[in-house]
DNA sequence: ATCGGAAGCG
DNA sequence: CGCTTCCGAT
């Protein structure tokens, strides 16, 4: 399969609704095309081993849900953010990079990333301008968050990244911190695989005192052996993220030594540590616990 | 540079 | 709804 294009791929994945998943638009591949396969390959060892394809490791795979439903007009369009993880996850010669703190990520070239964001919208008249206040609406849905004093560095809230309305999520149920996450928790106790499904706490924990390069698994091909029980975990695949220090590391068991200690402080650090203003403030108001739209925890 | 209101669009 | 466009304020 691999001068599929990304329909034909779309459609080989296409599956129940729930475990549809959609490939993000690659179809327009960069010319600095880059990274070695060891830099891109995702090693994501949470339980499924390693992912040894470079098909996907180049591929960056959303679950159906994270776009917006058929129906709507200008259906199934890619959003924003959707759009910087591709960008970031495809290696550090891009507009944009990660940063130095987890999740962080920094906007090199701000034109070029607004020209790239206008091609693939359609709006050739795109501007960082623009694009900026696209990324400032994230600010109140708590996608986003800017990292002041840091110019063009923005924060991905990764703790509230993806699951709730995720198909087969029981509807009404309202996930906040309490819910099982789709990420791996590692590496700490129990190994790399003892993860995919800790507390809030634990997931918070983990994302916000990694300093190592993590992956995240929470967009999974279907065809993995994974227990089918659980309702999520079976559905996520794995997505590089995050490499601060512009380096990757092959597998998880050759993580470097000294990761950050579990601290107190870690483990207490609120859901949303990062945010620092208050739910009203934050618009929380808006929405009841239904809505997926985004992908994101609201 | 960054923010956020306001209006508009599909 | 998720931006896009425009813009005055900081």
């Amino acid at each position: 399969m691999m001068m599929l294009s990304a329909s034909v791929k779309r459609d080989f994945f296409r599956g129940t609704n729930t475990e549809r998943l959609i490939i993000s638009a690659l179809e327009k591949p960069e010319k600095h095309q880059p990274a070695t396969a060891t830099q891109m390959q995702c090693n994501c060892s949470c339980s499924i081993g390693p992912f040894p394809s470079p098909y996907w490791s180049r591929t960056v795979l959303f679950p159906d849900w994270a776009y917006k439903p058929a129906w709507s007009p200008g259906s199934r369009q890619v959003q924003l953010w959707h759009f910087l993880l591709e960008l970031l996850g495809r290696g550090e010669s891009g507009p944009i990079g990660w940063g130095g703190e987890w999740g962080e990520f920094v906007i090199r070239d701000p034109e070029r990333l607004a020209r790239l964001w206008g091609e693939r919208k359609g709006k050739p008249q795109m501007n960082y301008d623009k694009l900026s206040r696209a990324l400032r609406y994230y600010y109140n849905k708590r996608i986003l968050h800017k990292t002041k004093g840091k110019r063009f560095t923005y924060k991905f809230n990764f703790s509230k990244l993806v699951l709730v309305n995720y198909p087969g999520h029981p509807p009404g149920h309202q996930v906040v911190q309490s819910a099982p996450l789709p990420f791996p928790v590692f590496p700490s106790d129990g190994g790399v695989t003892r993860v995919c499904g800790g507390g809030g706490p634990l997931i918070d924990r983990a994302l916000q005192s990694v300093t190592y390069p993590l992956l995240l698994p929470y967009l999974l091909p279907k065809p993995f052996p994974f227990p089918h029980s659980h309702p999520v975990l079976g559905h996520f695949p794995c997505l590089s993220v995050p490499s601060p220090h512009g380096s990757s590391y092959p597998n998880l068991k050759e993580l470097p030594a000294g990761i950050p200690p579990t601290t107190t402080a870690a483990l207490h650090l609120t859901p949303n540590a990062w945010a620092t203003k208050s739910g009203k403030e934050w618009g929380l108001n808006r929405r009841g616990a239904g809505t997926v739209g985004t992908g994101y925890l609201e």
